[in-house]
RNA sequence: GGUGGGGUUCCCGAGUGGCCAAAGGGGGCAGACUGUAAAUCUGCUAGCUAUGCUUUCGGAGGUUCGAAUCCUCCCCCCACCA
């Protein structure tokens, strides 16, 4: 989605995107706020242009959450972001942790119950509540009680042997550093990338940082970035496995062949 | 060769007689997740025929009712001196 993350995000290549378009590439400055709601907008808008010249879109990725709230969609909660840069001003620390768990365990014990190890989850249902007055453990019911799909689809969770996946990513992470993501990630640092709302958020770029100001070696540069990203894959497969019915495994490399199968059933249904 | 410091559970590292299967961190494993999600957070992490037992704190002995902790010898590592 951000402009300028190209080697870090892993970003198809030109290459590749001439082979295959890519939709929603590039669309924001690292300088803007970004959230699944507005990915979710964004999405709904690309599958229907796509469909409309009667083409299949793939939706391909690794934010789990994101991938959800498209096929699931979201629950409409309210969001202020006036109001949420002001609780985020005011909470969203150490100090201000303390503060935000005696008034929510006030106000809303039943999410402080939920969150209150929590930050960010009980930031932003002090945020719906100061705006509805509800919990938003209430308001969310809609999406609990009865998920269901808001596009037919044939969706796949790639699986890969552990063994694999690690040496993968090793060499993924080893290819990243010698494409240069070391001076990517010097260029948008400069550009305010770890001051930046969201995309500061991207793995890696922080541990550069700390061995671009000579806090770390390369190796343990290269060590963290690997362990960091290999805990984010663990991460993943927690997440397919548990949140998503749908989807059905496609054992790597061997099962290509069911994935490409579940797409053109999607075409002919077209 | 001499002097000083050190060897702790997968790793780093605390513990200097009983409350120690041993703090804390890392890693690993499992899980959560509705507007910052490549983020954030939670639980478990010696073994077993488990409200107890067995093995574990460099090795071998010893002191003690009781040792990771005290003593002796040995083996390794580091620093300084030579």
């Amino acid at each position: 989605l951000y402009k300028g993350l190209d080697i870090g995000t892993a970003k198809p290549d030109k290459q590749e995107r001439e082979i295959v378009p890519h939709h929603l590439i590039d669309i924001f400055e690292i300088s803007e706020r970004l959230d699944v709601f507005r990915y979710v907008e964004l999405a709904d808008r690309a599958i229907c242009e796509i469909r409309s010249r009667g083409h299949i879109p793939v939706i391909a990725g690794g934010t789990g959450m994101y991938i959800r709230a498209l096929l699931y969609g979201l629950d409409p909660l309210p969001s202020n972001p006036e109001l949420r840069t002001k609780l985020d001003a005011e909470f969203d620390s150490e100090s201000g942790f303390e503060k935000l768990k005696e008034l929510m365990s006030a106000k809303d014990p039943g999410d402080f119950q939920r969150w209150k190890q929590h930050r960010r989850k009980l930031i932003r249902a002090l945020e719906v509540f100061e705006i509805t007055g509800k919990s938003i453990t209430e308001l969310q019911k809609t999406w609990k009680e009865n998920p269901s799909l808001r596009y037919d689809v044939f969706a796949g969770t790639l699986v890969w042997d552990r063994e694999i996946l690690k040496r993968r990513i090793e060499i993924r992470t080893d290819k990243m550093l010698r494409s240069g993501w070391i001076d990517e990630a010097a260029e948008m640092i400069r550009q305010g990338l770890l001051h930046s709302p969201t995309a500061h958020q991207a793995l890696g770029y922080k541990i550069i940082a700390e061995y671009l100001e000579g806090g770390i070696s390369h190796e343990t540069m290269r060590t963290r970035i690997i362990t960091s990203t290999w805990q984010y894959a663990r991460r993943q497969i927690t997440w397919f496995k548990n949140q998503h019915p749908e989807s059905v495994p496609i054992n790597m490399p061997v099962d290509m062949e069911k994935l490409i199968c579940g797409i053109r059933r999607q075409s002919h249904d077209y």
